[in-house]
DNA sequence: ATGTTAATGCAATTATGTTGCAAATATAAC
DNA sequence: GTTATATTTGCAACATAATTGCATTAACAT
């Protein structure tokens, strides 16, 4: 059984990504939680491990890859997430609902839930959608209740 | 027959807002365009017209009045368009799918398509639904082609 | 005309994100 | 193990978006 760091390590290896100490570190963060993370989060827990600089650069590379994905969410703050099925640097496989909850603000991953196709009117064509619902997520629907 | 300038006035009467030139510039512009408008651009036309601060209060007053809504766009820049139909202070129904050319960067409100309810895992509850369709718009799309 | 409240303008501050460049380091070649 | 190279990082500077406090101004009710 490998554990974390080797599975990252070669994950990088096979995105022709060096094994830098803050690449290693994002992808800790990011698959230890349950979901997605924010910049700002980020920036705050590597703290003087990295620059900021580095942090944005190796977001940038990450999700150039198809290793993470961005979301926005309701206040346009970046929020990032391990993508889950095959997403490579050619394209990304994400459609799926994101829901941000109001109490919490976590954004979490529905990958379960996909985003119906859209009739849209003559001449526009859709290449992306991006569906994000607001609302209380489980954990918080149960205490405010 | 009532002129543009009298409909705004009204409008602002009507939320408890007093009549300011920065506030009928911003209905004006909003209401000139046939797509929503962003942040940067609003402070670009009014200039000195009116200072940046007096723009995002004027924005924030005029959102909290469902006399406009805010759309981000996938770069997480404000937008803002008019609310068509009967948006109050109380609720906003602009559940309309929100589209954003790659080309144009120009965002519309498509008002006619709705976006479709949504099953989400148990525990969710759903408040609100945030769709945006990016790729070409009906301009665009006949241009490039 | 006057008083009150709402709205604006200005200055300062914070947050987010980008760019250029020199220094450091991961890795491949020897 | 040493060396060469291309990648990656850190730092400084900059750009833009957004917020806050406070004094001044202006809308409008009386
Ligand atoms: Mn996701
Ligand atoms: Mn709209
Ligand atoms: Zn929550
Ligand atoms: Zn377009």
């Amino acid at each position: 059984m490998e554990n974390n760091t080797e599975r990252f390590e070669k994950l990088l290896v096979k995105n022709g990504l060096k094994r830098t100490a803050p690449r290693l570190q994002v992808l800790e963060i990011l698959s230890s939680r349950d979901s997605a993370t924010s910049q700002p989060y980020l920036e705050q827990v590597m703290g003087k491990d990295a620059d900021r600089v580095t942090l944005y650069r190796v977001l940038q590379a990450f999700e150039e890859k198809g290793i993470i994905h961005k979301v926005l969410d309701q206040q346009g703050t970046a929020n990032y997430a391990i993508c889950s099925e095959g997403c490579s640097a050619h394209e990304h496989h994400d459609e799926h609902v994101h829901f941000n909850c109001d109490n919490c603000h976590k954004i979490y991953c529905l990958d379960s839930v996909k985003i119906p196709a859209l009739k849209v009117p003559a001449g526009f064509k859709v290449e992306h959608l991006n569906l994000i619902a607001t609302g209380l997520c489980a954990n918080c629907s149960s205490k405010v209740n």
